[in-house]
RNA sequence: GCGAAAAUAGCUCAGUUGGUAGAGCGCCACCUUGCCAAGGUGGAGGUCGCGGGUUCGAAUCCCGUUUUUCGCUCCA
């Protein structure tokens, strides 16, 4: 095995060196975790975009697309919850230089109180055996109330001094309740710094009447403040889905790993709206549906596994991941989550505006409950060409580099070379490119030898490669070279449409499985 | 954000105790070339990450800074 790390430096090397990926603002030294598609990038992650809009929205007639902006009401993110969950109060001890959330340290002592009271409890409980009254004990035991109270004070005082944006109030707070830093042992704090997971900007150019608005974090509630729209004009019923491709933005603190967690990212997500109390049936289902799609590219069983969350996020009441073995071990590559209907149950309440659902069946008016499929597009992207990327060791005994991305998803479908630069071959393969590249992303190359055209396009990994020779003006006929075999056939110039026609066909990849 | 390491041509790197920049590959042009990367000739391309300092002189020594990688931290 290839030690990780190589591997991962190979993948990034080999992004920018063949026009996948370049960091972002590169000449001005870059921008921290933004990043720039290539020429062979913007083609590769187009097909992996129209590869799953293709799966998830023309092979079901009940799922339809949007494109909500990025730009949304402030009022959005205070319904789904950003605003208090990407705001995070952190603090960092000056010994150990461990940096920790203010809020969470606060808590962690809350519970240790509460812990010594229950430790309490236990002894008395044992002490008096049948006799003990637990009920009395709580409320009558000094040092379980003296306990309980700290707890509840710290909580109380946090919260307030959260509400209130009162950071000194929190630094304050950790060095009265004496909280030390679990390395260093000391209370050697620096101030309590607040970091906003959220882009902001502002609408109006005017800054004294501007409102302060954020680039959308996820692009799920762009379909959530939509749902009454697209479900009036569509005639959708449920179940539904509503399924959207869009950039997010988020200010992470540390954003490494190359495109896997970047500061603005693209999602492909696809919102499933149901009835309250099938939605874990339905969760079921998405996650074969979704599986299914990731191994109809070709990829190994042992290269995904799920990751059920043990902690839920606030919104979910089931949630998994389909995790992928990246260069760098396996991570997230696409959530599940069984939203509930915690989004438009925050929105109806935070807009005045129903988003409900008149099931004709039932007869019933509900809110109904969400399935959310979203998978990270720059990370499937990743996902693809980091698998596709080997070196591989040829019989003669030379390596040769090559990138075995599933064909539908190959930036070029086809190259096509002249023999030699002369004798009407180039002029034959001019014409065969003119043909296919109504259909095709066709590549001409007539530099060099044809053996290095060939290792050239297998590094792009282009996977078809068809030269004209001789035989071409004869018998109107070219070899056609495949890119992971390395084999050549010789076949009819006109019978080229209908190779790549198979090679290509939408439907024989999602059902191969 | 903290700690460590690194930064020389598009890429991989060399550059001896400080004397003012080189190779291979790639790229471009012409020639050659009958199927799996390495034929010939010529050419473009670098103020050695950036800014200061020491020195007659800095890619080389010192300080700062930026970026990248790794480890912490963070992560719906």
């Amino acid at each position: 095995m290839i030690d990780t790390e190589n591997k991962f430096k190979a993948v990034v090397s080999h992004a920018k060196e063949y026009g996948f990926v370049f960091a972002s603002s590169e000449i001005y030294d870059g921008l921290g975790a933004v990043y720039d598609y290539g020429p062979n990038g913007v083609e590769l992650k187009k097909n992996i975009k129209a590869y799953w809009w293709k799966s998830m929205v023309q092979l079901h007639q009940n799922i339809v697309g949007l494109d909500a902006a990025i730009l949304m009401h402030p009022k959005t993110w205070k319904a789904s919850g950003h605003i208090d969950a990407f705001n995070d109060p952190l603090i960092d001890n000056k010994d150990s230089k461990k940096r920790y959330r203010a809020d969470v340290l606060v808590e962690e002592y809350a519970e240790k109180r509460r812990q010594k009271a229950q430790k309490e409890i236990d002894k008395a409980k044992k002490r008096y055996g049948a006799a003990f009254n637990e009920q009395e004990f709580v409320t009558t035991n000094k040092r379980v109330l003296r306990y309980y109270q700290e707890a509840d004070t710290a909580i109380q005082r946090l919260t307030s001094a959260l509400e209130s944006d009162d950071l000194k109030g929190v630094k304050d707070l950790i060095v009265e309740l004496g909280i030390k830093c679990s390395v260093s042992g000391s209370a050697n704090w620096t101030d309590v710094k607040q970091f906003n997971l959220m882009f902001k900007t502002q609408l109006g150019a005017d800054a004294e009447t501007a409102m302060d608005l954020y680039l959308r974090p996820e692009t799920a509630q762009g379909i959530f403040v939509n749902f009454s729209n697209v479900q009036n004009t569509s005639r959708m019923k449920i179940p539904f889905g509503i399924a959207q491709i869009g950039k997010a933005f988020r200010n992470e603190i540390v954003a490494r790993q190359f495109v896997f967690r970047q500061r603005e990212f693209e999602q492909m997500e696809m919102q499933f709206f149901v009835r309250p109390g099938e939605e874990l049936k339905w969760f079921e289902y998405w996650k074969k549906e979704r599986e299914s799609w990731h191994r109809s590219l070709g990829f190994k069983t042992e290269d995904y596994r799920f990751h059920p969350h043990d902690k839920l996020a606030h919104y979910a009441n089931a949630a998994t991941d389909i995790e992928f073995n990246f260069p760098f071990g396996f991570k997230e590559l696409e959530g599940i989550h069984s939203r509930t209907d915690f989004d438009l149950s925050a929105h109806e309440r935070l807009s005045g505006k129903k988003l409900q659902f008149f099931d004709p069946e039932t007869k019933e008016r509900y809110t109904p409950y969400v399935i959310e499929t979203s998978v990270g597009m720059d990370r499937m992207f990743l996902a693809v060409f980091s698998k596709a990327l080997e070196e591989e060791q040829l019989d003669d005994g030379k390596t040769r580099t090559v990138l075995k991305l599933p064909a539908i998803l190959a930036p070029t479908k086809i190259a096509v070379f002249p023999l030699v630069k002369r004798d009407g071959l180039p002029e034959i393969a001019q014409e065969i490119v003119e043909d296919l590249k109504w259909d095709y992303q066709v590549l001409y190359d007539d530099k060099d030898t044809v053996g290095r055209r060939y290792r050239r396009q297998d590094a792009v990994g282009t996977p078809f490669c068809v030269t004209v020779d001789y035989e071409s003006k004869t018998e109107e006929s070219v070899t056609v070279r495949y890119r992971d075999s390395m084999e050549q056939k010789r076949i009819k110039i006109a019978e080229l449409k209908t190779l790549l026609h198979q090679e290509l066909d939408f439907r024989n990849w999602v059902e191969r499985k």
